[in-house]
DNA sequence: AATGAATGAGAATTCATTCAT
DNA sequence: TATGAATGAATTCTCATTCAT
């Protein structure tokens, strides 16, 4: 509107970025790309310049995510404590989570299809999978976890803890050492259903439906 | 002349539960009320006459998911075992869970705060307090756990699963398995996080955060 | 299911297309299709209810000019005078289109690909196929004049009256008469070029160049 | 620091017209001014500089092709055989129509009322009208021929054989001999028109019928 | 009560044009 | 002068909801 002047494009693409995990955290993939262009105090137009649609907007922050966690299990492979390592990997991924209501939304969305989101994909499941590997190697957790269980429990966790996340923004803790001590319980018999495949995204060719596996 | 209009009624709303519950599940909360007519076979209009919004509709079909988690709860509350039976709780919630899509998408909606939704989830809550105590009392499950924690874990471990359900519609059972375990860990020190508080929705009022605590 | 509200359902498609076939000849085919609501009295949805996309009303349009024209085609194909048939045929083809200016533009359009629109386009140029060949027998026309030539010129001699119509309404009368003296010349060389394939609307594949073969 | 920015200008002002030149015979006038700038090398500001609007460059596109055509027209003048030199005009000008699918659409547009391209056109049918009053003289073509006539058929001509042009880009060759031979039928009754009027371009104060006269 | 036509408030996206650097 | 980021009006299309029949 009366914007005084026009800003860098770097700094525009991080406030665009950065009002949108907002907006969608706040919100949920539904909120208007409008919403996210007030909140970044830019027009209409500047959002759709830096993100063509809006599912673009959506792997960008989908990437965010992902990089942020990718580092984070790559530094954590050089841990001497597999079991720390992977509970701390675990602490950190979940916590991410919690800043984003978005990210339970955004299964089965085309941005999950981006070439570039794929690969970050897949690229985490290897890491975490070597990390789980050692867990399991130092006898830290049971020998029929796999990476692609962790995986899963990040968002299962975050999402135990989500109704209580306004008022209690690191009850997911609690959740956490509960999933970790089933993890690790090396007595119990064996689990009732086999680790899952890799999880692998959807092929842009499947259109029914459209949750992944 | 009697009250054939009137049995019609009580037909058509079984119809549109029955088409909304499945429309849900399979597209999530943005499916359009048009396509729930047309899966129940009647005209637009007439789904409006039964559930004069969207949020009727969906409140009561969350309804239908609470009278039954409801029940199961009570009748589990007869058990012998209460292990056991909090056990069979959870595999029956999210069983009911894993058929429906909408459920994560539910949160923070307005349907939420229908009155009747809110107390039918206070008596759920009660109930699995319940539940929860007597395993407590019988040593199934930790002394630090409470009902709060499993009505939460419900949709914590059906979302685990949820990427897998796809092709492995059982795959929570895994999940469920995992966090038992944890729940039991008695030898474990404590939980790094007081139990959460009694679950309360939101108020209608507030309109800020849509997410409940 | 009786059809109450349906009279006013054929009445406004009716409106629709009137106020679209006017806007269009007046505006062009890039008229926003609120205009044409507008001019039909009737809210935007409603446009949208009758024709699900733009290309849909104009496919509609299309249907209805070529309608006209195949019933014209069809009914002199009974007429005695061969020559005279064919060029009645053409005056009343010239005379439709020049009623409408976007029928110069929608070549290439998507909506002449609507299914209904290319076999009507196919059983114009049958007709008008079995025109020519009766013209032609009868001396009437040039051995080498084909129906695809008649169908072609149909468009021509309409634009080239087309500058002239606002003021001059029946001026595409003076190029039907030059255009058919030219399509008679029976003592002139041979054309020096031969005579056009069959009309064939481009398959909805090929994406290149819009415009028809 | 003599002129070279202004060097510059010319260079990009004809890399401007080229490439506008192409992709609007490619596209149509639809075409975005992004995609001109792209096709010409330079930033879409640029296009601004030396046009500043789309129908100021159209109208330059417009210009190129009439300082063409008037540039044949006048070289014609001074044929011996007027008719040939008719026909050789006509040949000229459709040749340069069928590299433009922008020409049959440009018509309406303000561009055609930019003051430039309105004494062009001006002075493009006096020359045309000179040369075809030659053509009538040597009895080449009928009495009642006029100048507009001949401007208006080169328009008429092209679409008629446009939707080959993709197949067969010389097709108009068939119809403008047809044409020709319309325009000499010596012994033919009176044409059923009478000459159009002079060609005028319209005020651009009229805006509700777009077409001209 | 049921129907389905009409409504109109948005939603995503495009693009000519402006303007700061 | 050239650049390309920003703008915002305009456009197509969707869908919850209303209402006449």
């Amino acid at each position: 509107m009366a914007e005084p002047g026009r800003a860098d494009g770097v700094r525009n693409r991080r406030l665009l970025l950065r009002a949108a995990t907002e907006a969608f955290a706040e919100c949920g993939v539904d909120v208007p790309m409008s919403e996210i262009a007030q909140r970044a105090g830019v027009a209409k137009g500047t959002v759709f310049r830096h993100f063509p649609t809006k599912d673009d907007l959506l792997a960008a922050i989908m990437m965010q995510l992902l990089d942020r966690l990718l580092g984070t299990a790559d530094r954590l492979l050089r841990a001497a404590d597999a079991g720390r390592a992977l509970r701390d990997f675990m602490a950190h991924g979940i916590g991410l989570l919690a800043a984003d209501r978005a990210f339970c939304e955004v299964i089965g969305r085309p941005s999950l299809q981006h070439a570039e989101v794929r690969e970050a994909i897949d690229r985490l499941c290897d890491s975490v999978e070597d990390l789980t590997a050692r867990a399991r190697h130092q006898g830290a957790v049971r020998g029929d976890i796999t990476g692609t269980d962790i995986v899963l429990l990040l968002g299962g966790i975050h999402q135990t803890a989500q109704p209580l996340l306004d008022r209690e923004p690191r009850a997911w803790q609690r959740f956490l050492e509960i999933a970790f001590d089933g993890l690790c319980a090396r007595d119990s018999a064996a689990l009732p259903y086999p680790p899952p495949a890799r999880l692998r995204m959807p092929d842009p060719s499947s259109a029914s439906h459209p949750v992944t596996a």
